[in-house]
DNA sequence: GGGTGCATGTAATGGGTTACATGATTCT
DNA sequence: AGAATCATGTAACCCATTACATGCACCC
């Protein structure tokens, strides 16, 4: 809702470009699905937050171009002025780790590295965004937050492949000693009153 | 869901309990509320993944005690042997810092020291939980995972505090030139089709 | 006497995704 | 020929939080 208004300070667009946009800006910060955003432009525009205007095409659907309206960039201001609070924790990968003990250690192992593939991948794009968009738009007064952005993203996931390598050292201990005493996962005790 | 199943595994609980150890044990991992909670273990009861058991007390409500089972556990190994997939990200901090352009530094800054500060004691905490908690359950089966866990929220708290600071020294130098300048923030640009 | 903790649960509400519906154009 | 892209929107559904309802016990 609130990210559909700022990409709108960047430039009017559609509801179809606002996801577009979103994939490729904000994409790892926030998410916005289709079913979200053409709701939204509805209701922000019912609020004068944006304008519309329609653009005409022969043969597909008309474009529905939206603009920041000026009661809308105070409403952003607004919004991005009260203090941001901590997100609900949702890390699924750690908290399968978690309750590891009760499976064997191969497949954490499997999974820790996975993890540090992709967020590998995500270094590099990060460190690829912080060079190319940015440094296009030297001048845009967007570019240092973008640039903080990055950043934050870079150094996020450096930390995440430090953890990985340390990890696996010691996930790669753990199988050993498993391998060794032939157990194959958490049924060391036995709970009372089972069934 | 699977988290309660998880923490069933430990040992034998109540609903409550279990609301009491989903923010004690992994509240920074994932989060479930009691209106939640019920509903699930009813659930994994009808499913037959835990088991239940009414302890009766004079006046104050039963408590309702719930182990997992067998069929439980194979479910949960099952359930932690799917690869985990990325989360859908929601950083609102990082989002208001990417409109940045739209409001005076100043209040960037106040948001990202704040931030700090709370990830600052963050880290403490989860160096607590490391030498505390896990020193005191050496030899749980378990805790060598929870120690991984500890450890991801201490690299990434350190990486968020140098994030920070790198970030600080940036806005800082924004903030004086806004200063200079007279800027009260983002009206650099004005938009043509405005309204 | 009033707040907090124990203890269970339901209902309302909100936020969001996925799937569906439609249909022309452009790329492979 | 068939898949992907452009383009908009609605409906069904899922997951989760918050608020509500109840009521005793304990502490200040």
């Amino acid at each position: 809702m609130q990210a559909l208004l700022g990409l709108l300070t960047i430039e009017p667009m559609s509801g179809y470009d606002l996801g577009q946009m979103v994939r490729a800006s904000i994409g790892h910060i926030w998410s916005e699905s289709y079913g979200q955003i053409y709701p939204s432009l509805k209701q922000l525009a019912a609020d004068g937050l944006v304008s519309r205007k329609t653009e005409k095409h022969k043969g597909r659907p008309d474009r529905h171009i939206y603009s920041i309206t000026k009661k809308g960039r105070e409403q952003l201001a607004k919004w991005l002025e009260v203090p941001p609070q901590a997100e609900v924790p949702r890390n699924e990968m750690l908290l399968k780790l978690f309750f590891g003990a009760q499976v064997p250690a191969a497949i954490l192992i499997r999974n820790v590295e996975r993890m540090a593939e992709e967020h590998r991948a995500l270094l590099e794009k990060f460190k690829r965004v912080e060079r190319d968009e940015i440094d296009q738009h030297a001048e845009y007064p967007d570019a240092p937050f973008w640039k903080m952005a990055a950043r934050y993203g870079q150094i996020e996931m450096e930390a995440h492949l430090r953890w990985a390598e340390e990890t696996l050292d010691e996930l790669r201990k753990l199988a050993g000693k498993q391998k060794r005493s032939g157990q194959s996962s958490g049924q060391g005790r036995k709970e009372k009153g089972e069934e």
